[in-house]
DNA sequence: GTGAAAGCGCTAACAA
DNA sequence: TTGTTAGCGCTTTCAC
């Protein structure tokens, strides 16, 4: 009983895959070879390479991922994980960027992705997985201060973290967005135009992030002899980037510039500032940060700071990429440059 | 030459992974029994079982992947197919909660979840990697009429579509919501009021998915022996929702309710009404749609109609799973429905 | 530079 | 119910 034709059906013949051993039948020499040719080795014969190269695009051979793992004892895959949920991740403009450029990099590997979402309860699944050999390494992105299942991991296989500083007990490779230099390059852009009364609507006080742009605004305003001026809360949000202005605008009557640590919450802002008749930029200038959508749909466009979301992703991968090739003597913190964008705002 | 302590460093020893021989060994039983007990045969004495699964524990086995998947010619991976830009692609709250959904249903199975980016030029490597075992099947999410790569994997690994329609050529699973129901639900909302002079905001005219809302909105207004009010485009972004707010305030002053097709919209629609003295829901009622997070940042919290997304998703994987396994009988469409969450707009 | 041969860790007949 | 025996398709020494 052949097992050829065992599963066959009428409308559907599938060919057998390929096979290294295919190719070298057909191309008339031996596996080894084959392989040598596949994998890029620089001590084969040319015309042999050619020969092999022919039979491939002929056969259309595609190396078999289970087989070689198997033999190399490396996945070739890596993971991404988010130890969060996964709704509000990837509903952040910032981490869908990141995964844009992990994305990017990856694909002029053959490295495949592996989503992770690390879900409350389930880290031992994951653990399983990760520890298993089922990816060579993996890149961690998340907000928070990553939980401690991460650290067992990291002593298993290659972690680069990103978007914000990850464990504090864990020694490996960190890539993350200079969010002091961000508040200060908004705060030197108002100083620039000469604004002498400059307020900050923040985000919440309870987020690393937030703190950082405030303090590099803070420090820029006193660099530049200017008395800071109030520091007021709007929540990352849209309502609360309203209702900051608000405030500012009854308390802090003039104030001729502000920096708004988040587009989202500037587009809150600006149009309460527009509608108490301030002309933005001129009689109050405004900076916002992220360079999202929203700075484009306010209704002065906003000049705002934008962060290299993409590039940080990029940058995580091609870390990663390294260390599986042996390097691990990458840099253990990269921290990536901010940029003004300029439009209208300010 | 002992090659077991070969890549071992002072500080890092790692233990060799314990494989099945290890475990059967220690159990004393063949790696056949070990094998069964993993893959839950039922043909297994219960004693063994016991057994095994203490050796198992022990030890800290984890199956190799790549051997189980070059043994069974099963990758155990499905792919998540984005043929789209990422970072529009994640920014979208409906297409996040999708893959929440995949994830939670996925998590319940050993199956890996691969992010597959099908960007623009690159459609080979794609090609190359789905069709070449890396993975038993995969779901394919996406606002757009999908490219046609896509035909010529469908007939090598199952695809099941989510989102809106795939492609007219090819028939593999669809999960669908039912965009036209959703705006009859809206619509009738409004009806059920007491409104008499109903608007809508819709989405731009090219997408399906607002043409069909739009569709049960009128149908329910006819139905009811009511006018339909004018239907204005509002782009599906918030500046497009408050400038057709303006729009309508002044052409259909006699306006006492409005379907605004997306959450986003409405979040700019609101605000003009309310600063033209219109009270909501008492002058004005409004119905939403998404249930995005935009519905509850909206001065008066807005009901709107709610997208099964994140079941969606789950269904998705559901099928995906169901058909990997050999039930392909599964229907080939699945039309979700929606649902209103009752705020206080209307 | 090339080939032969021995596995990588698992599953899946087949025998017992 | 259990064990034995072949491989799955590839990489990788090791001779040649």
């Amino acid at each position: 009983m052949p097992p050829v034709d065992g599963d066959a059906e009428m409308s559907l013949v599938r060919h057998a895959a390929p096979t290294l051993e295919m190719v070298a039948a057909r191309a008339g020499v031996s596996r080894a070879t084959v392989s040598r040719v596949v994998n890029g080795s620089d001590k084969v014969n040319p015309s042999s390479v050619k020969l092999v190269q022919a039979a491939i695009d002929e056969l259309g051979y595609v190396p078999n991922r289970a087989a070689r793992s198997l033999a190399s004892a490396q996945s070739h895959a890596i993971a991404l994980i988010v130890p969060e949920d996964v709704t509000r991740f990837f509903g952040d403009v910032f981490f869908a960027s990141i995964v844009a450029g992990i994305n990017a990099r990856l694909e002029q590997t053959d490295y495949a992705l592996n989503l992770m979402v690390a879900t409350q309860s389930e880290g031992a699944k994951t653990m399983r997985y990760l520890t298993g050999g089922a990816v060579d390494g993996a890149v961690v992105v998340s907000h928070h201060t990553a939980d401690h299942f991460l650290e067992r991991i990291a002593d298993t296989i290659p972690l680069v973290f990103g978007g914000r500083p990850g464990l504090a007990g864990i020694d490996t490779w960190v890539v993350d967005v200079d969010n002091e230099e961000g508040g200060a390059v908004a705060a030197r852009r108002l100083v620039e135009r000469g604004c002498k009364h400059i307020a900050t609507i923040t985000g919440p006080t309870d987020m690393q992030s937030a703190l950082e742009r405030t303090d590099g605004w803070r420090r820029v305003l006193v660099d530049a002899g200017l008395e800071p001026g109030p520091e007021v809360d709007g929540d990352f949000s849209m309502m609360g980037g309203a209702r900051a202005a608000r405030r500012l605008l009854e308390t802090y009557p003039e104030m001729d510039g502000v920096f708004v640590a988040s587009d989202l919450m500037a587009s809150g802002a600006m149009p309460v500032l527009l509608d108490a008749g301030k002309r933005v930029p001129e009689d109050v200038a405004i900076v916002g940060y992220d360079d999202s959508p929203a700075a484009l749909a306010c209704p002065v466009p906003l000049t705002t700071v934008r962060q290299p979301s993409e590039e940080m992703g990029r940058m995580m991968a091609d870390i990663l990429i390294d260390v599986l090739a042996g390097n691990d003597d990458r840099p253990r913190s990269s921290i990536m440059p901010i940029s003004l964008v300029e439009r209208v705002s300010a």
